[in-house]
Formats: C-alpha cells, structure tokens, sequence
DNA sequence: TGGAAATACGCAGTACACTAACTATATGGC
DNA sequence: GCCATATAGTTAGTGTACTGCGTATTTCCA
C-alpha cells in the first residue's frame, strides 16, 4: 500500500471509532497534509524504510545496517572504539554496546591498546572478513532499493543532497534528550 | 568539525592506536570513501542531525520529533492507538509507549470506545493544546534549518525526492528483526 | 446463535541513539 | 616527580523502533 491508497480509502481505514464524531475520512487527508512536507518527519520514515529493506536483503545473516557499517569500517583497518564512534557518527555508549554484539557473534575482537591502556582495538576476526565478502552484495542491494524510486540522475542529486546536509550538519547528532 | 576537517586532519584524529601498525591517517579516508556514499548510511545521519536540532530549538518543552508528530495528528482528530500509529508511520507497540509519556505528561488523555471496547481513543487535552501552539514555531525552524545548507530550489526538489519515496516504500518500515 | 477468525491493545525482548555519572589510564605544567 | 586535567571506556537510565506472544473484544458465517 502507498500513501495515497492510504488516504484516498483503498488500504485500511478504521472506520467505527465512533467516540470521536469529527473522525471523518478527511482527517486523514489532513493529518497527511500536517505532517507528509516536514523534512524530519519523511527522514524518519525514509530510515525505517530502508532498514527494513536492509534487514530484508540481508536476512539470514543477522545483522543490523549499523553493524554492518562498522565491520566496513573495521575492514579497512583495526581501531579504537572512539575513532569507530566518530567516523560511522555514533555515541560511544551506544559503540560498546554495538561492539559487544559483534563480539559476541564472533565477527571482531577486542584488545587493549599495549601504547594506551585506556583504548580497546577492535579488529575483524577471519569470520567476520568471510562474512563481509558474503554479504557486500545484497547490502549494495539494499542501498540501491532504498532511492530506487527516483530516476538515475535524481538518484545522484539526492545523495549528493544528502552528503551536503550531512557534512554540514556533522557537529549535530549524539544529541541531547533531556528528560525533565 | 565538518566530515572533510575530519578527515583531513584538521579535527580530532586518532594518533597512538599503535597496534594496528596500518592505522595510518588515510585510513579515515578509505573509510568515508567507503561509507559516504551509502543512502541509508547517508539517511541515518540525516535522522541523527534532525533530531538534534529539533531537541535544540524545542528544549525546555521536554518533547521528541515524535511525540510532537503524534500531538499534531491529534490536532486534527481525536483518534484510537492503531489509526494513530498508521497515520505517522510507527508500529502499535511503540504508539503505546509514546502515548503513555505524552499522558503522563498531561498533554493527552485516553478513553475506552463506547462503540468498540478493544480500542482507547487518544485526545488532546487543553494543555497539550497549548503546548502545541507555544512550539510550533520552534519546530517548524527544526524542520527547516535540516535542510538549510541547500539552495532554496534544492530544498524543494530534496522535499519532493523525499515524499516520492517515503510513498513508494510506504509498506516498509515496522521492519523485521530477526535474533537468531 | 455459537464458535472460529479477526482485531485492538499490552508486555517482554532486542537494537540503536543519546545523556550523565563513574572508573581507569595518560598527559602536561609546575 | 607529582598532581590537576583530559581522555577511553563502561554502566544506568530514557526514548524510538521493531517482533512475537498473550488477552480481551468484536465480527462473521455456518
């Protein structure tokens, strides 16, 4: 179903929530109205889509699009778990938790730095290579399907688009939620 | 920092990750060369940097992009739990957990349907009301400021690309996890 | 009209994303 | 050389995003 089925009636509408006697159809049309042009509101969805096209593509494997993107790092070089953190830009609490799951999968270990003792090296195990090489092709997949929609060269607007917003919206992220 | 001062040398840069003998500095190269590109790589960041910027402009109002999407489709219409999550695009288990901190917080109620006693019908309350109104502008310069770096014509094509396919992958997301 | 199927909601479990506070280690200035 | 300061990593807590299962209620049809 697309968004249009959606509001237009022919995928689910619910139709007796009678309590409510102004749930007309057309709240839906401006519910949809409200919402569908934010650009935080359609990232979000755009994120959800594409992991559950990730997750799809690489069933089977186990793996989430943010273990992948650190096993991709980790294949160039062995790291430190902060240098991972900033350069796949995640927070390095959630980075311990995510390397742990990678460890315990036995895709990477982990080793004290002998020149600093603080640090932990992350590096691929043979296992994780060979999973890696298994899988570059159906995650390449999954990245395609994601902009697919969109004609070739609105394709290459829209990443490039996107590599500029990222770039200059880099120092955000890690954000703050403060809860009262 | 920008991505190009990190990788370039000009910000942060791990030096003494010594045991890996090939950490050099272009190793950060390779791995941007190899994750930048990526949609979804590209998309989570994007999601990452709008969620800041809306916990920027919106602090002090103790609410997430979320919450405020599911209080704005409450504007419209009071509505039962699983027309709400439908209508933002979040499954029921998490539209239960959102729902309870925004009650909890006094900015929604929820009442068992006379009509239908499996579905609670989640309506604004006057505070949350007024909540909306007090942020709207904030949010609204969340929304715009992801995606200011672009040109006024580029921001609207970005839009457009976006709404295209969030459409197209409507039936995505709510994705699947598999733990082994 | 009575029982099977469908639906709405809740809960437990997993994963990412973040803050804040803590421990352990390293560094730099005196 | 010593101590203040900074840094790497972990843990606890909150929030979004799912799956899968269980319960209560409604609907449909045989």
């Amino acid at each position: 179903m697309c968004i249009s089925q959606f509001i237009h009636g022919t995928a689910y509408m619910p139709r007796q929530s009678q309590p409510a006697p102004d749930t007309t159809d057309d709240s839906f049309q401006r519910i949809h109205d409200a919402l569908a042009h934010r650009p935080g509101f359609l990232i979000r969805r755009l994120h959800q889509i594409h992991v559950a096209l990730f997750l799809e593509e690489c069933a089977g494997f186990n793996i989430t699009p943010v273990q992948y993107s650190v096993l991709t790092a980790l294949r160039e070089t062995s790291l430190d778990q902060k240098s991972i953190a900033i350069a796949i830009g995640i927070d390095r609490a959630t980075m311990t938790e995510v390397l742990k799951r990678l460890d315990s999968a036995g895709w990477i270990h982990r080793v004290k730095s002998v020149a600093d003792n603080r640090r932990r090296i992350a590096s691929l195990t043979p296992a994780g290579r060979d999973l890696l090489e298994a899988m570059d092709e159906k995650a390449r997949r999954a990245h395609e399907r994601t902009i697919a929609p969109l004609e070739k060269a609105e394709r290459e607007q829209f990443v490039n688009y996107m590599m500029q917003l990222v770039d200059a919206g880099n120092d955000y992220g890690r954000a703050t939620l403060k809860i009262s």
